[in-house]
DNA sequence: GATATACTACCGGTTTTCTGGTATATTTCC
DNA sequence: GGAAATATACCAGAAAACCGGTAGTATATC
């Protein structure tokens, strides 16, 4: 099914085990792949800086990192390297993210084995590469008005952070070593960002999308 | 490890094809086992109906079942299976009811393939099985103010749904036809009830726990 | 019939957020 | 090097939320 000169390296990042014991069974019927992983994306990091990967089957849901922002980071620095999300989340606004993010594909985790094999096939032939019920979602007609998830710089998710746990500007500036104008003025960039008009329902919108 | 007259047979109840590969691959390394995987609720209590399963990994969420309600229904039926729970959710009130309903123990996804083994092996000696994260959840009501979700009131749930939607206290009272005091004296009773400062942190619980 | 819970409503005062500006460093990227 | 994005900071006024009370009615529940 595929043919490569060199031996391919299919890193899997995933927190659980029975989830990498699954895959890695699922792949060793395929000769040539040879399998790491890893279940924090600090691990994963930490093994790229002596070693390579062609493939990351790559878990949203981690505990020490946000797989779209992992995903973000690995393609700016290895930008050949085929990134395959695999997910319980199958909500439409976060498979778009994540391709945005240079995801090459998206799997739900009920794919089964061939379309797995099938989507690692085609993510490195720079296919995109969803599976049947990610492939549903997204081609179902845009039913929303929400075409787009504002992006928020660092500092803004921190500060929408810290307001969804209660504090108030005051709070946040005095943490953060800010003026409480400041704070305030991210407030309202933030609100603009998601166009709407209070703070209540950015939070909705972000834990949703699981911006925060 | 175990010893047993007759082969035991292990049903694994998982929508996810990843998950059961790995679940049988652990398991694999025990001899002496018969296993069985359903993708679907209604596949297992049709399998039952000509066949036996002495343990049944059971996940919580099933395309067509609730896992708590098929558990109860297993339970009273076959008393004398032993039921794991499997899954994802890591909610206090979620494994107290799966343990009301029947169930041996509850593994979060995850658990190693050592703390997976140990607990089939709790489980049929009949002592409650359950994995290291799943303990450390049930053993802290030692921050004892806060012994799960605060439970709202119907109109409670209606009011922060809409704030969470962004509209204020006086679009609120438009819309119920109610004094905006009436909503204000709302507010103040969920906050309460959270036992939090503000209306920000109570929708990022609110949300979290599925109440809104 | 008594008690508890939920829903309704009010007052007064304080704090915080929201809105509309403007503006200057600093960092990032082309 | 220069443009764009980001982070910082300020002012002032309006609107909304929050706080600590109190209290009547209605509806269950025991």
């Amino acid at each position: 099914m595929l043919q490569h000169s060199k031996q391919l390296i299919i890193a899997i990042v995933d927190d659980h085990p029975i989830v990498i014991e699954g895959l890695k069974n699922l792949l060793s019927s395929e000769t040539g792949f040879e399998i790491v992983s890893f279940t924090t994306g600090a691990d994963f990091l930490n093994y790229l800086r002596t070693n390579d990967a062609d493939v990351v089957l790559l878990d949203i849901v981690l505990p020490d990192i946000n797989g779209l922002e992992l995903c973000k980071d690995l393609k700016k620095k290895h930008p050949d390297m085929t990134i395959l999300a695999i997910s319980n989340q199958a909500e439409r606004s976060i498979i778009v993210q994540m391709l945005q993010n240079g995801a090459s594909g998206y799997l739900l985790k009920n794919a089964s084995a061939d379309e797995l094999l099938d989507c690692i096939d085609k993510g490195m032939r720079g296919e995109q590469a969803l599976s049947s019920e990610a492939r549903e979602i997204m081609s179902r007609p845009a039913t929303n008005d929400w075409n787009g998830i504002p992006s928020l710089t660092k500092r803004e998710k921190e500060i929408l952070r810290l307001i969804s746990d209660g504090f108030s500007s005051t709070d946040i500036a005095e943490k953060l070593f800010l003026s409480q104008l400041t704070v305030e003025t991210h407030r309202r960039n933030i609100i603009q960002k998601f166009q709407t008009n209070n703070m209540f329902s950015v939070i909705k919108l972000a834990i949703e999308h699981k911006i925060i």
